[in-house]
DNA sequence: AGAAAGATGCCCT
DNA sequence: GGGCATCTTTCTT
């Protein structure tokens, strides 16, 4: 098709505002070839999206902004085209776009992408963490370590041409061939799996692995035997795997 | 004040 | 394939 998930913008340009101001799975799925970038003293980097996942506010269970508006999610009810950045698992960051007029909640979160400039300072990015020779923006964590977003960046405007932190239009503008795009649920979801809100790039090897959600044993200090049986959640669907 | 869980990634076996 | 690292947020006494 000639015109894909046309929105007007060409390619290259900084996504207007109202590209944010739809539903999150509508916005996920023309963020698919869109340009997250960078720019540090350090140099530029540039990411190519191939995988992101839609969110709500309350109507979400899986949503941070489901029990309401907190400090940490406050970016989420801000005004749309803004990053919400939040810290999970103690060292890791991840980056969202935040979707809806002002006062309403949803956010894409950013999963995955294809380094398309700066390789050189993004390697050295990842290498200070790990070094691992593997994929640069595979992985949420990944991709912001990739990027050096941090919550120094949470709360900037993605439609500035100004800020530090820009979306642009792909080179065939925004979203990608409706045939080439997969939807599956979400990872590490506990409720409302069945919403098939993950969009990915078909085949495209920078898309992170699928990963069920397992809740990890909680690490008991000053316990020696250890003897504290987590319900195995018996998760009888077992049909993906890493 | 304390505890539990979390939109993960890495290293090791 | 599985366990561990590490800390912030939010809910519960």
């Amino acid at each position: 098709m000639a015109a894909e998930q046309d929105s007007g913008a060409a390619p290259g340009e900084v996504l207007a505002r109202e590209f944010f101001t739809g539903p999150a799975t509508s916005v996920a799925r023309n963020l698919l070839g869109c340009v997250l970038e960078h720019g540090t003293s350090g140099g530029l980097v540039r990411v190519e999206l191939t995988e992101v996942e839609a969110y709500e506010g309350e109507a979400d269970p899986a949503s941070h902004a489901f029990r309401g508006r907190t400090a940490r999610n406050a970016v989420m009810f801000g005004p749309p085209g803004h990053a919400y950045v939040y810290f999970t698992y103690g060292m890791h960051f991840c980056v969202n776009l935040v979707c809806l007029p002002e006062g309403t909640a949803s956010a894409v979160l950013l999963r995955a992408g294809r380094v398309i400039e700066g390789a050189g300072l993004a390697t050295a990015r990842r290498a200070v963490a790990g070094p691992g020779g593997r994929d640069l923006a595979r992985g949420p964590a990944r991709l912001c370590q990739a990027l050096a977003i941090d919550r120094g960046l949470n709360g900037a405007d993605v439609c500035d041409p100004g800020s530090p932190l820009r979306v642009r239009a792909g080179r065939s503008g925004t979203g990608v061939a409706p045939g080439a795009v997969s939807t599956g649920p979400r990872v590490g979801v506990n409720g409302a799996a069945e919403r098939p809100w993950r969009f990915w790039v078909t085949g495209d090897p920078t898309v992170s692995v699928y990963r069920p959600h397992v809740r990890r044993a909680r690490r008991r200090p000053g316990d020696p035997a250890g003897e504290k049986p987590v319900a195995p959640a018996a998760d009888g669907d077992g049909t993906m795997q890493r």
